[in-house]
Order: C-alpha cells, then sequence, then structure tokens
RNA sequence: GCCCAGGUAGCUCAGUUGGUAGAGCAGCGGACUGAAAAUCCGCGUGUCGGUGGUUCGAAUCCGCCCCUGGGCA
C-alpha cells in the first residue's frame, strides 16, 4: 500500500474518476490539488466533485476558500500537509489530484522558506506594476535587488512584483530564498505517481463539451452570484476559465456563442500549458490515456 | 443555360506594374518557487481550385474545366 497517491493531468482528463474509483478501492482520502477547485463559490465552473462524487469517498480541500480569499501554493501546502496527516491518521490512502503543476512541485520537492508578504507591501507592488508597466517596474528592481532583475523578464510583471515586494517585505532577494526550500512533505519514496494525459484532440473535444455541460448545469447563474460580490478582478478566483467571458455576456457585451468560443480557446490553451509542465516535471511519474488506464497502472504498481 | 463576384495557411482575408507569398485569429513549442485556470518567451504551419499556354520567370496574363455565393432566366 503506497504512503500516498498523486495523480496529474491536464483538465478534463478524466483525473478526478481515476481518483474517485482508487478511492474506493482502497479506501482513499480525496484531497484536491487545482488552484481553483477551492474556492468556494466556483463549483460549476471548476468542475468540483459534485454531490454523488462526495457521497462515494471523503473529499478534502474543496470548495473550502471563499472566492474573496487570495489563495496560494503557500497556503494550499499547509492545508494539504494537514490533510494528508489527517487522512493518513484515520488510516485513509491520501490520493492528492489536480491539475496545478507548482502545487504538486512544492509537495515533493518543498518550497522556499519566505514569509508572509504583509498585504499593504503586497498591494503597493501591484498598483506600482500599474503604474509603471513592466519595464518600468523591471527598473525599480534593478535598482533594488539585481540578481532577480537578471532572472527576470523586463516584460513579466507579476514576477517582478513579486521579487520587489519580497525584498522590500524581508530585505533579502528572492533569489537567495529559493535557495532555503523547506522539506517536502511527501518524500517520493513509497508514493504512487501518476499522470492521466490523453491525446491533444480528444483532450480538446473533452474541453469543448464540458463547458458546454457546464453552461447546461448553470454556470451562468453561478458568475452571476460570483459579479454579485463585487470582488477586485485581481483575485485568483475572478481569473477562473469561463469568469471573464460569461461575465461579459451577462453584461450584454457579447453573445453566449462567442464568450463560450473564448472560455473553450482559453482552457485549451491552459490544458497545452499543463501538458508543457508534465513533459518537464513528470518524467518519473507513470503515464496513462484516460481513467481506467490509470487505475490499470496504479493496480500493477502495488 | 447566361451574367457577375469569389476560390491563397485550420478560419477570415492582404498580395503593388509578373520575380515561387503574409497579416489577424486559431494552432504548435518553451519558461515557470506564495495570483500558477496566473504570468511570460518563441514559431507561419501553404499543390496560391485544376489543367494547358504565354514568359528567362505566373498567385498575378490568356484558354478550358471544376467548386462556392449572388443575380437574370
Amino acid at each position: 500500500m503506497p504512503k500516498a497517491i498523486l495523480i496529474a493531468g491536464p483538465t478534463a482528463s478524466g483525473k478526478s474518476a481515476a481518483a474517485l474509483a482508487l478511492a474506493e478501492r482502497l479506501g482513499g482520502a480525496v484531497i484536491n490539488a487545482d488552484s481553483m477547485q477551492v474556492y468556494r463559490e466556483l463549483a460549476v465552473l471548476t468542475a468540483r466533485p459534485g454531490a454523488a462524487d462526495l457521497a462515494r469517498a471523503p473529499h478534502r480541500l474543496y470548495g473550502t476558500v471563499p472566492a474573496a480569499e487570495a489563495y496560494s501554493v503557500g497556503s494550499w501546502l499547509a492545508d494539504a500537509a494537514r490533510a494528508i496527516s489527517q487522512a493518513q491518521g484515520q488510516g485513509l490512502v491520501p490520493i492528492l489530484i489536480g491539475g496545478t503543476g507548482l502545487y504538486f512541485k512544492a509537495l515533493t520537492e518543498g518550497l522556499a522558506a519566505i514569509p508572509d508578504v504583509p498585504p499593504e507591501i503586497r498591494d503597493y507592488w501591484r498598483q506600482r506594476a500599474e503604474q509603471l508597466g513592466a519595464e518600468g517596474l523591471h527598473r525599480e528592481l534593478a535598482a533594488r535587488d539585481p540578481a532577480m532583475a537578471a532572472r527576470l523578464r523586463p516584460t513579466d510583471p507579476q514576477r517582478i512584483a513579486r521579487a520587489l515586494e519580497v525584498i522590500d517585505a524581508t530585505s533579502v532577494s528572492l533569489s537567495e530564498w529559493h535557495g532555503t526550500a523547506t522539506a517536502p512533505v511527501l518524500a517520493p519514496e513509497h508514493v504512487l505517481k501518476l499522470v492521466v494525459a490523453p491525446e491533444r484532440e480528444p483532450l480538446y473535444a473533452a474541453i469543448d463539451a464540458r463547458f458546454d455541460t457546464m453552461i447546461e448545469q448553470g454556470a451562468l447563474d453561478e458568475v452571476r452570484a460570483l459579479l454579485v460580490l463585487g470582488l477586485d478582478d485581481s483575485l485568483p478566483a475572478m481569473r477562473a476559465h469561463g469568469v471573464r467571458e460569461l461575465g461579459a455576456y451577462l453584461s450584454r457585451q457579447t453573445s453566449l456563442e462567442e464568450a463560450s468560443a473564448k472560455a473553450k480557446t482559453e482552457t485549451r490553451r491552459y490544458a497545452k500549458r499543463q501538458m508543457t509542465w508534465l513533459r518537464k516535471f513528470m518524467t518519473d511519474w507513470e503515464w496513462a490515456a484516460d481513467a481506467p488506464a490509470a487505475v490499470k497502472a496504479a493496480a500493477a504498481k502495488r
């Protein structure tokens, strides 16, 4: 019996089905490793497991965070560590499943021990990014943290702002912090690692079909309810695929057809980026083309 | 059947007076340490409808044929 099972894969690959099947078979707890499925207000649009699935096995970290909160790898790692030991304490196999490559990397390789940056400082640099633009911000970084400035592209506002907030809050360069990884929560031994990755064409077809299903299941109501909260556009939850696009439809700026087409395109691009990540970081994982194959591979490994 | 307008990248279309073609979108490859469903970098992928001809040279000019849309019958 493995100490834990990790299942990664692009969106709409069927990895949830594999996780659920394994959880039932082995007596496991399904633990979310997806950056968007944590948000309470986003159930349909993030393809979160429904009531029927939740009844089949214990699920953790799904819909537990309000959309108003800015969640992050760091907070997830802490939550995941807790969920893993809790599951193990109950005699359940932790099955971590999701599409966020960075989360798996943090889990298995550790994360730099950077203190939390105070919200005022975060906001300050994000505003500064708006004002100066990426290149201007990069000049500022070059003055305060040349090492990071050299590592980052002057066109990458997000990472530049992050480097600035860290040196500002801690007086230590992010490049130094990156050398201070904490011990991984899950050592690679005794961990079963699976990738569910269909061929590109069927994957894209599944993405398109799934979005249509989401519309049928009330994605529009979900977006409407989210928008009513009046949250800041820069919050992660507001960046979930479909939120902006369906929002544009709800405010009559575009047709539903066009909104759907755009949301599907965004999702396809995301899946492509996920594949790039998987190819690079999940080289020693067991690869399967669909859920049944993944379950079979898991059985063979035990 | 006749008259127009078109057939160029997966899609929508550019393409000067003939010098074997280029934009947008889509797509593909890559990077990735607290926003990662984010952010950023790179790449035209082509029987120019077909076939004869003119020409040193044809997506561009001429003939015939095929297809699509519109009009007249």
